[in-house]
DNA sequence: TGTACATCAGTGAACGCGCGTTCACTGATGTAC
DNA sequence: TGTACATCAGTGAACGCGCGTTCACTGATGTAC
């Protein structure tokens, strides 16, 4: 029977795995190299590959990192406690997509996606769930609504939110105060199913 | 006096450039290396340093050329003598965004973007162009309306032009008819003005 | 409570390879007189 | 119409370096009896 890791390995892959998203936001997929990340987090090379056994396998754990908290994020964002309205959850979303940091990551997992199917299936996953929790969302708050509506809404709005991350985080555009209100009026349209919806 | 390049010269330019551009679509930036783009052009190594001095030369001449001719895809969409429609702009926007290969693309030159200032600089120059067409568009169309209205929905417009490319390309999700038709419904409200506008 | 042993955590050196870059060179093409 | 010369197009070999991976090894920690 494996005992499996102790707390201190779990800490050390955490660390690992920290170190390697820093890196890869801040300078890259390329910048990317397991001596970089090793040093990073404060340990030798050699060790690394005793949590990591190859550079996919870091990759692979730390892209399934990445889309497993921010799908807690959404979850969290599309099941608050009843009371909360659909403004409350584009703020919490929008709060989130504008961060630099976090639109720099999602690129080089967009540009992962776009070469590796593997890489590719995870971020489709990913994405259907998030449509999904934002049409129960939209259920829960408009219970006359049908789930293949809900869905396309739902759709519609995870693409208009993941263009907007790409502009108003500074990385393809800037974001203006004009835009931002006009952006919120199209997403509330699409959250209440008012005016264009159906 | 300097004669510049000859016809065979400039040839080989846009032979190498097509080169790099396919590994990049194909296989990503970690596969773009000279000696590769040297070969899938029928070229030594030593000559593609003729025509670029270094890499980043060759990106730079590379993300040139992609945007310049994305923008002269928009400008002829955006246009068209008179008695085109917003239907027929958003057909054509819409075709060129589901081109795996153009998305493809795009995924590296945004994550270039978010880690090259002057690549960024670059992208953030072309988007403001494209945002610039689209709202001459409605301009043109809707004589009434504003230029600072119609700057805020042509942004709105390529937002959810740029994250729809993600999904309908394959890339972060699947095309489906249903989403298709809400979105076109939501991209024909910001291009027309009705419904959610102003 | 001690001891033996398995497993976990971590080190250090070496490997072969492909990378971007440099450079001296040759052949082809255009141009001035 | 030649010829000389500059520029353009293209070759080939070598460089130092950093990369991912392999491997034999040591020390620390937990666990069974």
């Amino acid at each position: 029977m494996t005992a499996g890791p102790t707390p201190k390995g779990r800490q050390r892959r955490t660390a690992l795995l920290d170190a390697a998203e820093r890196i890869l936001t801040s300078s890259g997929g390329s910048e990317l190299t397991l001596r970089a990340v090793a040093d990073a987090a404060g340990v030798r090379l050699g060790h690394l590959q005793y949590y990591f056994p190859s550079r996919s396998a870091l990759l692979a754990a730390l892209l399934d990192r990445v889309l497993t908290s921010s799908l807690d994020r959404v979850a969290r964002l599309t099941g608050r406690p009843d009371g909360d309205s659909a403004g409350a959850l584009l703020d919490g979303v929008l709060s989130d997509h504008d961060d630099p940091d976090l639109v720099r990551l999602f690129t080089e997992v967009w540009a992962m996606a776009a070469h590796d199917p593997e890489a590719a299936a995870a971020v489709r996953a990913f994405y259907d769930r998030y449509a999904a929790h934002v049409a129960g969302f939209l259920r829960g708050h408009e219970p006359g609504t049908s789930a293949a509506a809900a869905r396309q809404r739902a759709e519609v709005f995870v693409m208009l939110m993941e263009g907007a991350a790409l502009f108003r985080s500074g990385v393809a555009g800037r974001r203006s105060a004009e835009t931002d209100a006009h952006l919120r009026r199209v997403l509330l349209g699409l959250l209440e199913g008012g005016g264009d919806g159906d």
